[in-house]
DNA sequence: TAGATTGTTAATCGATTAACAATC
DNA sequence: TAGATTGTTAATCGATTAACAATC
């Protein structure tokens, strides 16, 4: 079986110029996800009005250690201002640019239950850019339906959809026993990253990214540091 | 290092060396973190009926290299079968010591929308050994109504739940608007360890832990490889 | 036996951290 | 100026990997 993380030797063509090839390479796994993590906490400080923030205060809402942030961020410029901190907004967009996700990007959400609908409801996604463009359930009496902007259309229109809105995420809010087969319609209709809510282990080929919710695990981990 | 050995009793001996002496064995952040992992994958693999898993398999699952799953685990025994692979019951078994979180922990579920129904009415708690014996909602008009086994109560009563059911986790599925008041009371009321599922930062004292989750970070941190 | 997979070593690479000069 | 905080260095620590004997 291959290792995901193989690196099958296609090395990625140097792309804008000078500064792509600056910061050429691909992050570490490391790196993006602490940078993912600084977007998060500075996305929210923004909606609160905070205009500056220093790498200690990110360190607070974080826990990573804030010489790591201030090192993480010095690798692609000099954000920030001594005694002053760093500028949110500017951070932010600077962050979006790191981890080139600045863009919009459509997702599909199967399963329009309580979780579907809290999904669908809230606006985690579409801080970061992430919108939700369809809902799908395989229940007949739940479509039509309307979930705000939203309606839910059957699963079989699955292919279609990802199709029609260039779709590459594919949001999976349904029971264990039913995950399978649609990570399986997911793949086939062309997703490439599944963000799994259910607790089944879900197979997919290789091209394919299969993010597991497991608040029960990160619940876990906690009660470790807690108990010991 | 400084002689590990104890001097007992005093009330002023709480420094850092201290206390990594007296918890010896803690361990590391990320093996900690990965052992979790290993938990969740091995739960559901029994679930599934799979009596032995070899090291590749759960490399595969957890994006963990097989030697060094071998490593984390050999570390604490010979648990594995050279040729087979290890036995998935004695591993989650195992793995739960090594944690020391096979007991069974409460929890309080503070909000009653979708979110928290969708909690209270999955396994994904319960099959970590984390039982949800409250919930609770600031809305009247859901008083008394009944999720599950449990019935909605009023948030007033969480200190006395807490306190009756010896609760060190709560858990927050309320809007980002409710959020912080609702940890301080959480706070006030004894709980140390927070799991937010709202998008707001919260400010606890040092000695409580939050974990916010964070979905649309992980699909940015996702689709970050992806389009690299 | 033959094939598979663990447990372990040793070397290298990358991440993490404390400390502090620079400077706003 | 005085206090705060960044950007950077140097040392340490943990992760990763290849290799392979042990053994089921």
């Amino acid at each position: 079986m291959a290792n995901p993380e193989m690196i099958g030797g296609s090395l990625t063509a140097t792309r804008d110029g000078d500064i792509a090839a600056a910061a050429a390479d691909r992050l570490s796994l490391g790196v993006a996800a602490r940078m993912s993590r600084y977007l998060q906490v500075l996305t929210q400080a923004k909606k609160m009005g905070k205009e500056t923030i220093s790498s200690q205060e990110l360190s607070d809402y974080t826990h990573v250690n804030s010489t790591q942030i201030r090192r993480d961020l010095s690798g692609f410029g000099k954000f920030g201002k001594r005694g002053v901190g760093y500028n949110v907004e500017a951070l932010v967009s600077q962050i979006r640019k790191i981890l080139r996700t600045a863009g919009q990007h459509n997702i599909v959400l199967i399963g329009a239950g309580h979780l579907g609908q809290a999904i669908a409801s809230s606006d985690i996604f579409a801080d970061h850019g992430f919108k939700v463009v369809a809902i799908l359930d395989a229940d007949a009496s739940k479509i039509g339906a309307s979930i705000g902007a939203q309606i839910i259309r059957h699963v079989d229109e699955l292919s279609a959809v990802v199709e029609d809105e260039e779709i590459v995420v594919g949001v999976l809010a349904v029971p264990g026993a039913a995950a399978q087969a649609l990570a399986d319609q997911l793949v086939g209709a062309g997703v490439k990253i599944i963000f799994n809510y259910s607790d089944a282990l879900l197979g997919v080929p290789p091209d394919v990214t299969v993010h597991t919710s497991s608040p029960a695990v990160d619940l876990l981990y906690a009660l470790y540091f807690y108990l010991t």
